[in-house]
DNA sequence: CTGTTAGCGCTTTCAA
DNA sequence: TTGAAAGCGCTAACAG
């Protein structure tokens, strides 16, 4: 049925003119009540919908954006901790921010094209076809890492850009990410509380990494406890870096007793090391980690862990490029971030999402009252 | 630079008129050699690159194609199996496939629409938005399942239809898959050569499990023995059933000395059978398993299993595609699969692409000669 | 608030 | 083999 039903249609059965269909079509406030329901009212009996690329054309923009991610299959390297198979860290986190893009997307009247980044030379040749096809008017990535020049190239050419969960700062792009710095702040905090006085880190790589550090410091010296840097290490996010940061603290002469790993891979090195160190976790020595990654409620014992909300940060950064992107048309209408334009480019645009600690059993929280067991595990 | 440069400079460039540019962008024969190199120089000097929104409007067909994914996200089930988290198949599945698809479209002028599928119901929302924004010229489907209902509709209404790895077949819509029932017999023919005529079968769902039924019954066939129906047990592809199965096959009086599981999942759930009766892998009992996804080669016995070339369904699946997109349109270029367009709609189109016999330690191929380490699995 | 009027950049008959 | 001309279906001034 409806084989093909253009703006004409509706507007001769509706009895007015294409312009006042267009109007509704596009939610412009200018048109009476009445006559917008009725337009309304037809396209819907009719069950109209408007052809994307005549709308393209004619307005110069299109209800498209574009998101790109880097391929899940490149490189995979597992690594197997403590009996379970840790896939690549990307693995556990990109497909739940996707989910959160596909699904706030699918909500809109927009479309996804997807930009795959499948080696890292494609970089700039996705970016040259986005420039070259406008076929996107806004651009989601995921990810980046910190090959994000081209990114800046396309964002001075005009085209919204919102970056998820991008490693570095450093950057004018409009960002979605995590809370950082407050959510290691409650997970020191929460060793603290637990009467930890010497409180070993292991440090990740990038801005994050930094700001993580911050709120480590942030939550000793709210309690008074003077930083020391023999106790905090660099690793690089990776688990064998994990595994050396922490080998490097049970070799103190007065080691901690506790470690917050920057990020859960490395903390699952120091799980390993403690093990070779014949420390119990978490009688020994407490362990917390920072992302929440799906394998980490099942590790034994089950981490304790900063969560971050990758399913929150696709939704939010989709709304947030919508609205660049509606405010940067000709008819702007309201959006959700109502930034007056003036703003946007002037000042950069950060979305920190709250981060929330899991108290699960590497941090020694349930010894105290009960012990629970690692039935977690047990899933087989 | 080049702002916006329009098919009318490029015509007035090379002193030509814009149908000629057209045809030449077009790849049309009936232009005159030296005018269509004039034209090509003069495009390649400017960067020209063909309005998109135009292009589609006018011709009345797109440069996209959509790929419909199922969620990587949901369900999240892992199992814990041998001391390795097995996420969901469609995590070890999906992700190869499309990279495949990814990495061959990237090589042609087409972009990637993206339909993801994060619930059931999206299915026919997702066709109906496919059919009302008349953005796609083609459709990819990964993993259709049973719920292909409205895919069919689609196909009918014209939309060219590839299906990748689709589990059922009794449908007219061109399908990419395996050579399913000869990788079932290279398999079971591989333990008959190990010496194995007791050899147990544990059947998966769906068509391609009957094929792979049909390729255990082969390899009988041809060593002269006698198929035992006692020996085939059903399963569902999942762990559990793969557990059932096995221990169906050990209580028999006569038990087998050898199991081909219809997938690597259901070859795991053996495993662990084998380990509760106390049967050594591969010494009391061989395991073969089928799709070899990534965690196969280092579960503890690695496990023998057929691959299945999911990249290369990725890529034959978009080669697929577009020659039946360019085919079915006005000035219909040669294409790789260079189908008479009469038949197209004929004859069912299937790809089956060859699978590999993949052995490793669970079928026992190396105890006679020499005892390979267990070494695989020691990454950590 | 509404209608009229030009296009957006390309494809495609139809003639030449 | 080439060119002229008429749209594809929608948007966006500009008048009214």
């Amino acid at each position: 049925m409806t084989e093909k039903l253009t703006i004409q249609d509706i507007a001769r059965l509706a009895g007015v003119s294409v312009s006042t269909v267009s109007r509704v079509l596009n939610n412009r406030p200018d048109v009476d009540a009445a006559t917008r329901k009725r337009v309304l009212h037809v396209m819907d009996e009719q069950g109209y919908v408007p052809n994307q690329a005549a709308t393209n054309l004619a307005g110069g923009r299109s209800k498209i954006i574009g998101v790109a991610v880097t391929s899940l299959t490149w490189p995979f390297i597992p690594e197997i901790i403590r009996g379970i198979m840790i896939p690549t860290l990307r693995w556990q986190i990109i497909p739940e921010i996707l989910r959160g893009v596909t699904e706030t997307v699918g909500k809109t009247q927009y479309e996804l094209m997807l930009y795959s980044i499948n080696q890292p030379r494609d970089h700039s040749e996705v970016m040259r076809r986005i420039l070259a096809t406008k076929l996107i008017s806004g651009l989601l990535v995921i990810l980046p890492g910190p090959a994000n020049k081209d990114l800046l190239k396309l964002y001075e050419r005009g085209v919204p850009v919102v970056l998820i969960d991008d490693q570095s700062r450093h950057t004018q792009i409009p960002w979605v990410g995590t809370d950082n710095r407050h959510g290691a702040y409650m997970a020191v905090q929460h060793l603290i509380k637990l009467g930890h006085t010497r409180i070993g880190h292991i440090r990740g790589l990038y801005e994050c990494s930094q700001e993580r550090y911050l709120g480590y410091l942030d939550a000793l010296e709210e309690a008074g406890i003077a930083a020391d840097l023999q106790l905090v290490q660099q690793g690089d996010f990776e688990v064998a870096s994990g595994r050396e940061g922490a080998a490097a603290l049970f070799g103190l002469a007065n080691p901690p007793t506790a470690i917050f790993a920057a990020n859960d891979l490395m903390a699952y090195g120091a799980m390993t090391t403690a093990e070779h160190y014949n420390l119990r976790i978490p009688e020994d020595v407490a362990i917390v980690g920072f992302d929440d990654i799906p394998f980490s409620a099942h590790v034994n014992p089950s981490l304790t862990t900063v969560r971050q909300p990758f399913y929150e940060m696709g939704e939010q950064a989709v709304q947030l490029l919508l609205s660049l992107v509606e405010s940067s048309s000709p008819g702007a209408r309201k959006s959700v971030f109502s930034l007056p334009s003036s703003q946007q480019r002037q000042k950069t645009i950060r979305v920190e999402l709250a981060s929330e600690l899991k108290v699960r059993e590497s941090c020694g929280a349930y010894l105290s009252d009960h012990l629970s067991s690692t039935a977690e595990i047990s899933g087989s």
